[in-house]
DNA sequence: CCCTGCCCCTGTCCGC
DNA sequence: TGCGGACAGGGGCAGG
């Protein structure tokens, strides 16, 4: 479900809440939620009661909070994950999956609440890797770190090794575009698939790709390596326009399944230009959208306006 | 390596 | 009403 604005939106529901506080104790009523846990080093519940939690931080649809034992908690939240802060006592929420109680300094004791409903989401804890280009690990709220910048941080440079393949998101300023345009050039896949392929960038799924490329005009199965590169460049700037609009305007929503920290919608879903508008016409031409499938997902577009152009 | 297909899950909605 | 099938915002992995 959550791309980049909605993990972004849950990251800075959460931050003011969990810096600084301490994890006093976990409920795992479901033990799938936490598939991604390596139990090497030990029960996750025993790795992150006590824990003091040092920030929260994400990269893509990735969401990380550093602890002061030199580990991650790492939470993704898949198709249909949610996490909501909650007052002590309250009840349990649909679909609940993990609970942790935790003690704020200045909020006091707080409810977190990672629902989801198909369980393709999880919990983990995991080691810490450094980056690999020594920048920070993911968008933290704080200023980005430069190369060659000194700062002593502990956690900034690192990220959980889990997350070590996935590439950068475009809002993050360490990605490098040029290596993006250079990674196009050599793949002869549809631009979706590439634009899907989180190790390639991060943070774009199917809402998002669809409606990035109806901006750019690019019908999904264009081999991307037959992108020239103003073309390139102009769909990356339309991948970085749309998220940042939906990212203003609290994501999108199409039913209670995606919600921010407090569980309330985002307004995006009023400014989608294809995803799920087959039958409505094309803003640009008033051709009919259509929804095709493509990867074994659905693909909305103005077969109009988004034709494969000719090598 | 790269690419495709399949799997992991539950819930909802639509048509018969 | 009941039931089968399609569909849903993601990602990892096996096998070609």
């Amino acid at each position: 479900m959550p791309e980049l604005p909605e993990v972004e939106v849950v990251r800075a529901g959460l931050d003011p809440a969990l810096t600084g506080a301490s994890v006093t104790a976990v409920e795992v009523f479901e033990p799938r939620s936490l598939r991604r846990h390596d139990s090497t080093a030990g029960p996750f519940v025993d790795l992150l009661e006590g824990q003091r939690m040092l920030a929260v931080v994400r990269r893509g649809k990735f969401l990380w909070v550093p602890l002061a034992s030199g580990r991650a908690l790492v939470a993704h939240l898949g198709m249909s994950g949610q996490v909501l802060l909650r007052a002590p006592g309250a009840v349990d929420d649909r679909m609940l999956r993990i609970r942790l109680r935790v003690e704020h300094p200045v909020l006091g004791e707080l409810w977190v609440h990672f629902v989801d409903q198909r369980i393709f989401g999880s919990m983990a804890i995991d080691t810490m890797t450094p980056t690999a280009d020594g920048r920070s690990g993911g968008f933290s709220g704080l200023e980005p770190m430069a190369a060659g910048d000194r700062r002593e941080t502990g956690w900034q440079r690192r990220l959980p090794s889990q997350v070590a393949h996935i590439a950068r998101d475009p809002l993050d300023p360490a990605f490098s575009a040029p290596d993006f345009y250079r990674v196009l050039a050599r793949k002869k896949a549809g631009i979706k698939r590439v634009l899907l392929d989180q190790t390639v960038i991060s943070g774009i799924g199917n809402i998002y790709a669809d409606e990035a490329l109806y901006a750019a005009r690019l019908h999904y199965e264009q081999p991307a390596s037959s992108l020239t590169l103003p073309r390139a460049r102009a769909l990356l700037a339309a991948v970085r326009t749309i998220l940042q609009r939906a990212l203003v305007e609290g994501g999108t929503s199409f039913d209670a399944q995606y919600v921010n920290v407090n569980g309330e919608s985002g307004y995006f879903s009023h400014s989608l230009s294809v995803y799920g508008q087959q039958g409505t016409p094309c803003a640009r031409c008033g051709t009919t959208i259509v929804r095709e499938q493509f990867m074994n997902r659905g693909s909305h577009l103005c077969p109009r306006c988004q034709r494969v152009r000719g090598s």
